[in-house]
DNA sequence: CCGACAACCTGACGGC
DNA sequence: TGCCGTCAGGTTGTCG
């Protein structure tokens, strides 16, 4: 379930079979994910030729040479499937390229969406708009941490889940990158001092880098039958391991509370 | 601005 | 075996 780095694994997953192929089929097996798809998808996307394949936040990028950009979210439960051995009721999208290769959006909560925009109005579309900066690529430093929680007194692990202010973080990699800068989750943003802000614009980056490179060492199975996008095997400090001795060698245990109705998983002695 | 809560969906899992 | 409650990696909206 998809975070920056599963969609940024996807994303170079799907390049490696869609990039510069013409799609010859896309079948729309429902009517909607969370949102209704665009009801002219398949006319605009067959005989097209893919130019290219990007991601903003949480959202893969698939762009065409007739000037559309087709967004998708793979919301709790989405990922796709390359050269799918069945297609069950959850696969949503069928696409297949003038090579033969067929892909699958598979998603059984359909929490997920899929926008077909034009390419020149993608940041104005109203989902990428309101995102933050994105965490790679260096916009994100301990000024800037300090400047946006300026007098926010909202808890620190709920600034970083809100998608304007940082794009990309979900519930693992907040609680990890949070682990990493040994910063308590329920700390008001605004009171974080400098230290702490500089130790978590490092662990941001580096935590999505970790599982990023992590994801891509599988890379070469996506292309594989049945290759499913954007899942690998990660190895985490705390998130899901509530009661089991924290990785810092602290020899405390990690806590798992309530936050903004989502769990949160932390270390009450090495962070503070 | 904030925190709490609900809604959207299905599936997996544990307890009884 | 089934039934029930709980939980799940996201987003969006309302309410006080």
């Amino acid at each position: 379930m998809p975070e920056l780095p599963e969609v940024e694994t996807t994303v170079r997953g799907l390049e490696i079979v869609l990039k510069g192929r013409r799609l010859v089929q896309v079948e729309a097996r429902r009517a909607d994910l969370r949102r209704p798809f665009p009801p002219d998808l398949g006319q605009r996307l067959v005989g097209a030729r893919v130019t290219g394949l990007g991601r903003r936040a949480k959202y893969g990028l698939i762009e065409t040479d007739r000037g559309d950009t087709l967004l998708f979210h793979l919301g709790m439960s989405g990922h796709w499937r390359i050269d799918p051995a069945e297609i069950g009721k959850h696969d949503h999208l069928l696409i297949e390229t003038d090579e033969g290769r067929r892909l699958s959006l598979r998603d059984p909560r359909r929490f997920g969406s899929i926008d077909l925009v034009p390419t020149a109005e993608v940041a104005d579309w109203p989902a990428i708009r309101t995102l933050g900066p994105e965490p790679l690529g260096g916009a994100i430093d301990g000024g800037w941490l300090r400047r946006t929680f300026a007098g926010r007194s909202a808890a620190v692990k709920l600034l970083l889940l809100d998608q304007r202010v940082v794009a990309g973080l979900g519930n693992i990699y907040a609680c990890e990158a949070l682990f990493r800068a040994r910063i308590d989750p329920r700390k008001e943003a605004g009171r974080i001092g400098r230290a702490r802000l500089d130790r978590l614009a490092v662990a941001i980056p580096a935590v999505l880098d970790d599982a990023i490179r992590a994801g891509g060492s599988s890379l070469r199975d996506f292309a594989a039958p049945d290759g499913e996008l954007g899942y690998f095997s990660k190895q985490f400090d705390v998130y899901g391991r509530e009661g089991q001795p924290c990785g810092g060698g602290c020899g405390g245990k990690v806590r798992r509370i309530v936050q903004g109705g989502r769990s949160t998983f932390f270390c009450s002695t090495c962070q503070r």
